[in-house]
Parts: structure tokens; C-alpha cells; sequence
DNA sequence: TATCCGAGACGCGGCGTCTCGTATAAACAG
DNA sequence: CTGTTTATACGAGACGCCGCGTCTCGGATA
């Protein structure tokens, strides 16, 4: 997926050189793409620390080293699949349009990476872990949250959408719908479901 | 499910003889209370089959023979929990209030119980669980969507809402604003809240 | 010499299966 | 009506497996 996808799940451990007394860059991307690539094979239950060392060909002291927990690690593996900034498409004056496409584009990646597997997975492990619940509440979805939020924002401040719009509560069910249907009909994220959505949440924030 | 199995599907025609024991109906409570109780106290994760078999003074075998997970079993917790009529209020001819009392009354259940806990341990659960995936799809908030769908379907023939009223667009956006606030802010499930609620969805079905 | 790395041993605990012994309740025989 | 037979539910717990998080090792490198 994102490095050796070759001969299976056992394939032999890349060949890497680790630069001494240095954090090696290359063993922390290693890592990431073991976590990535096990996700996408066998799903988030299969991507135990173990696992991910094995498949990485790294120790797993060296895991603990530089991540706390499973969460820390797959959280920022999500950050890599999804940076706020590919959200964020060229701003027009149709919020709605902007919106869609910014919606769009995350179902796209959700569609072709693993990256909504990691997140249901980490809200699952939310209700144990509490670095993976200050992931959810205030991290991860930031980056989609600022992507939805900020097309109305500026629509406001433009006069095209009345000053009574509720932004809050717009980006809030847009949010929500997406995270609802992540997790009861992961399949179903595709265009029709972001122009649906983009529809509602300019429903919600009052439109006209 | 909640007696023996019968001959199954087979006709064959020899008739068996003899019968055992009956089921428990003490130990089958006393199973889904140890579950109810250590989620409540310890939370979802410490919830292990051992764990629950032992608070129950039950042995492990006794609660495979019924439960085919853990999530199955926690799965019926949640209904005891949270049984659908126990949200529907008495009709009015005003179905943004009914809907808010019915939302109000799963926030207290939350409130006061662990169904809330139960629910997104689930939902954790249903990234490498099928069963609790189609018990999340199906059966689970089968209940609260049909205490959410019903005021509106009734409002729509009635003609208090308009014939072209979402009633599926409200009812989900209701269900995905309530699950994420579950996820991310479970402390904050309040009165405020199911008002907040109720009035988004009234917007999104398109009332008036 | 200090630190990163791979490797893996350790005790712990849950998994799901399996096997005991015991208590029970229907089916059957007398 | 009265045993006897037979199948099952039950508590208890042993089993092999695996992942956890911690802890050493020896080797490599700046």
C-alpha cells in the first residue's frame, strides 16, 4: 500500500541503515507503513504492536520508544493519510460547493487508504485509552473540522451566507454524519453521500 | 434465542427422545448484570468474558453456550438497558417536542446508566467484530430510530409537516449527532443537548 | 562512551476449546 | 406410581495460543 506490498504478509524486513545514536527516520516511517499496510490487509484488530514491529522489521522496544501507545501511533498514521491542507480545495463563492468538495475529497481517501478504518478503530479504543479519546476530541478530526469550517466562515464574513449563520453547529453535523456513517456503513461514503451531507449542513447553519 | 434449539431445519422424521435441564433464567441474569455492573464501574475494555463469567459465579463454558461473542452479549445488555418504549412519550401534535423528549429520555438512560459506555465500546468492537457490526447496522439503535422516525411519520400524515418531509435525512442526522457526541463529549448529554437536537432535525427534514 | 537498534525472553492475563464431576429433568420401563 | 436411563446445564478450571509492556542482551555508530 504505501511501501512493500510485495510477497504477503511475512514479506523479509527491507534492507535499512539506522545512523547510530541518532533517531533513524527511516525505522519511524517503517513503522508507520507496517501499521498502515496491516490495517489495510487485515483490519485495525490485526495491528498489534507486535505485529506492527514484526512487519516493520523493528524491535518492539524501539515501538515504545517513540509512541506511547497503540492509539499515539496509529493516530499519527492517520495524520499522515489525511493532511488538512489535501482537504482544502481552490475557494469559490458556493460555501456549499466548497464544502462538498472538501467532503469529497475525504471520502476519496477513506475509499483508497485505510485511514477511516484507523479512526473507527480508534474510537473503539477511545473508551480505554484516554490518549486515544484526546485524539478524537481535539486532534484527528481537526483537520477535516478547519476544512468544513472555514469555507463558511469566510462565506459570513463575505455577506454570502446571512451573519446568523450557526457555523458550530453546521461543521458539528457534518462531522457527525460523516463519523455515523464510518462507522455503520463504511462502503456508502461516496459522492452522493458528501453532496448529501453538504446539502444538510448548509440546511442546519441556516441558509438564507 | 431465548430457548433451546429445536430439531432445526431438518425433517427427519425420527423422533428424538429426552430432554435435560432448562436453561437458567437466574444465571442468564445474573451474566448480563456482572457484564451491566463491571462496565459501569470499570469500563468496557475490563469487560472480559473471564471477568464476567467470574463476577457472575458462572463458568466460561456457560456463557459461550449461549452468547456467541462478547459483543452479542453486551449487545443484549444494551437492550435491557435501553428497551424502545421506554422513549416514546405520549403523542402530541407537535413533533419537534416529541422527538426532544424522546432524545431527553436516552440522555437520562446515558446518564444513569452504562448503556452509553456499552454503545461505543460496540462501536469499537465492530471494526474486527462482524457480529457487533451488524448488531450497530440493525438491531441496537433499531429502537431509538424508530422513537425518533415515528413522531415524524405520524406529523407527515397528519399534514403538521409538509408531504416532502426527510423523515430518513432527520432521523439519521438525529441518530449521527447523538453517536458523536457520545464519542467525543459522552459528558455533555444533557437537556440542552436533546433541544439542540430536536431543532436541527426539525430543520433538516425541512419543516415548513 | 553514550545511545539507537534488532531480537527476544519474562510474567501476566484474556482468548476460545475442552474435559471433568454434579445436579437435574424428561422418557421410559416395570 | 416408582425407579432407571439418558441427555443436558452448570461450575470449575486446565490447555495452548497470543499480545501486552518491561527487561535485558549484543552489535553498530557517532
Amino acid at each position: 500500500m504505501t511501501e512493500t506490498a510485495d510477497t504477503g504478509p511475512e514479506a523479509a524486513p527491507p534492507p535499512r541503515r539506522f545512523t547510530g545514536p541518532k533517531r533513524s527516520a527511516d525505522v519511524h516511517d517503517a513503522i508507520l507503513a507496517a501499521a498502515t499496510d496491516i490495517v489495510a490487509e487485515q483490519g485495525y484488530a490485526a495491528a498489534s504492536i507486535e505485529a506492527i514491529a514484526r512487519r516493520a522489521g523493528a524491535g518492539k522496544q524501539t515501538v515504545y520508544r517513540w509512541w506511547p501507545s497503540r492509539a499515539a501511533l496509529l493516530a499519527e498514521a492517520y495524520r499522515r493519510l489525511v493532511p488538512p491542507e489535501r482537504l482544502l480545495g481552490v475557494p469559490s463563492d458556493d460555501p456549499a460547493a466548497d464544502i462538498e468538495v472538501a467532503i469529497g475529497r475525504l471520502m476519496r481517501i477513506y475509499n483508497r487508504t485505510p485511514a477511516g478504518r484507523i479512526l473507527t478503530g480508534l474510537a473503539a479504543s477511545a473508551s480505554s485509552d484516554p490518549a486515544a479519546a484526546e485524539a478524537l476530541r481535539s486532534g484527528i478530526m481537526f483537520g477535516d473540522d478547519r476544512a468544513f469550517a472555514l469555507p463558511l466562515r469566510t462565506a459570513v464574513a463575505d455577506g454570502v451566507l446571512p451573519p446568523g449563520f450557526d457555523v458550530d453547529a453546521a461543521v458539528e453535523t457534518a462531522v457527525a454524519l460523516i463519523w455515523h456513517r464510518l462507522l455503520t456503513a463504511p462502503d456508502s461514503l461516496d459522492g452522493t453521500f458528501a453532496r448529501s451531507v453538504a446539502r444538510r449542513v448548509m440546511t442546519v447553519g441556516g441558509k438564507r
